[in-house]
DNA sequence: GTTGGTGCAAAATCTTTGCATCTGG
DNA sequence: CCAGATGCAAAGATTTTGCACCAAC
């Protein structure tokens, strides 16, 4: 499964006239094995063993933002000062909603949408075109309620 | 009307123990004053007059922290590595949503909230106990699309 | 061999902190 | 007076950039 991702990241990046590189690769597959649904580029830098051709954080940070413009990741602001990334998942056009407690700091996805309503009351009233969306709920956990 | 806000201020100081300064009048003033409804602190720093007594960078940013808790302003995240906050409304216990357009890059409010349904439906389940939320919309202005 | 990519270090940006000094109560 | 607030500069933290070198194609 790693592999298919793998091998379409390299169709992608021919398709649009880029190198497939170590870098690359090495990135892609720490983000794939990280254990969290949501990494910084410190993370991912942190993560990857340094026996391999040494990567710089400025590489993992363009690697990154790459990735984003590619559309195999998106980048997230959880307003802590840092921006995180996750992977996108095929079939959402859409991003998905996210509870962040704020006791434990944990943070967990919401699948339900629910927005098509107020999205429709928003183009008429304001004129206004959405194209995406970006919903934080704050509150408290069910360990820490 | 800024002599009130200038006037509970004050009062909210002195019920909290803390000293009413002229900085904080200064920075409320020039606050409330501010022609867009979201403001950094360096756009606050940037409008404040020299002449009077000189308020340095990390004032502004210690006196917004400041309001924020007092609950006078509300810190967001537009996701461009700026934190900017923008004047509570009293009688709003939630946050309202905002429409940020990706060509001109302007940012308007929403009135409507209408994520209750959605909020039901998180603490039954996921069990997660919502305070507060922030949804931003992106997409094309009226004048953009 | 080109062209693009990488590593490194320096720079840029935004925000926080330490500390001597000042000031409001 | 004294605790808290301020100004300044330095330090932190995160992200971006310039440039010589390296590696895909």
């Amino acid at each position: 499964m790693n592999k298919d991702k793998l091998a379409e990241l390299q169709r992608q990046l021919r398709l649009a006239g880029l190198k497939s590189t170590k870098p690359r690769y090495i990135i892609l597959e720490s983000l794939l094995n990280f254990p969290r649904n949501h990494f910084s580029s410190d993370d991912i830098h942190g993560i990857i063993p340094g026996a391999n051709p040494h990567i710089g954080i400025a590489t993992v940070y363009r690697t990154l933002s790459l990735f984003e413009q590619m559309g195999i990741i998106s980048k997230l602001d959880f307003g802590d000062g840092v921006y995180r990334y996750e992977l996108k998942r095929p079939d959402e056009n859409h991003h998905h909603h996210h509870l962040i407690c704020k006791h434990c700091g944990s943070i967990s996805e919401v699948e339900e949408d629910l927005l098509d309503a107020l999205e429709d009351q928003i183009l008429r009233k304001y004129d206004f075109v959405v194209n995406d969306h970006e919903l934080k709920f704050f509150g408290l956990c069910k360990n820490c309620k």
